[in-house]
DNA sequence: TCTGCTTTTGGATAGATTAAAAATTGCATG
DNA sequence: CATGCAATTTTTAATCTATCCAAAAGCAGA
């Protein structure tokens, strides 16, 4: 299932409402925001997007929404380590998946890995816990940084 | 092989000299105060107990010599996700491990395990790319948290 | 030991993020 | 459509972290 800009933006409006949240502006802003660029997004920028675009959003409901957007997995958040986070959508369709932060060029490549979710998840008897949720993050250098085999 | 608290920064010391690090007081305190305490540790947390043990060494050496030593691998930083870094030696008799962060007390749980890193390291192929090193985090509830079977 | 050069350090400073309090707005009800 | 309550938002301030710069300290050679 294919889902569009659109489809994630209803999607993510009506999860909120369904969890008892109420539709105010700043909120239907910033997820308007986060579905049109879904590249990985850093809150200052959507802060930035929106008063350009003339909607007067405090940063700290800009936080706070992702902060609630992460919490309920509408979004996912992205740590490159430079000190700043980064967030993107999170499309339901069982779409999990990590990321390799290359320590070259700064680029996040996405990747999902099916023994590494197994690996995990059978993590949960030996830890004797309750595994509610996981990041891995990767570091190192993507295929463009690699250096060539034999060089 | 086991490794004492001297051991470590006896290590560590060597590691940051032949490194070309200069020795410095400040270094020096900071790698002597991780050891003491090897729980996680907050850079403020190393702050004040310098400051209180009488060592006046100024917050931003804190960070940067915990930097260095994270960028070193010979500490690990634990990142909670309460927006506050944690610090703790890493020793190097492949003492490689992660978290586990209860989501209800707060607490942190190390553990290892095998089929995760072999998991992380057969990436490398699928990615096309030079893995350097990974961090991996669990949220959930501890076994001390977990709700009782039957309840 | 003295000198010169480089690293290290500490304070000030700036940016990112969060917390608390005050003001505003949305929603249900009459 | 007005009203009241509660959620939402903004403002403000605090905290965590990284960077800049001048001063101090370490290291090598004379």
């Amino acid at each position: 299932m294919v889902m569009t800009e659109t489809d994630w933006i209803t999607h993510t409006l009506a999860e909120l409402q369904q969890a008892g949240y109420r539709s105010g502006g700043a909120r239907t802003a910033v997820v308007e925001q986060l579905a049109h660029q879904k590249c990985c997004l850093t809150a200052q920028e959507i802060f930035d997007h929106l008063r350009d675009a003339g909607k007067t959003v405090g940063v700290a409901s800009v936080y706070r929404i992702l902060d609630v957007l992460t919490e309920m997995e509408l979004v996912q958040r992205v740590d490159v380590g430079d000190g700043v986070s980064r967030f993107e959508p999170a499309y339901p369709s069982g779409d999990h998946h990590h990321h390799l932060i290359c320590t070259n060029c700064g680029g996040v490549v996405a990747f999902e890995d099916v023994e590494l979710e197994r690996a995990i998840s059978r993590l949960s008897d030996d830890l004797d816990a309750v595994i509610e949720g996981h990041d891995v993050v990767l570091r190192g250098l993507c295929s463009s940084c690699k250096p060539l085999p034999g060089t």
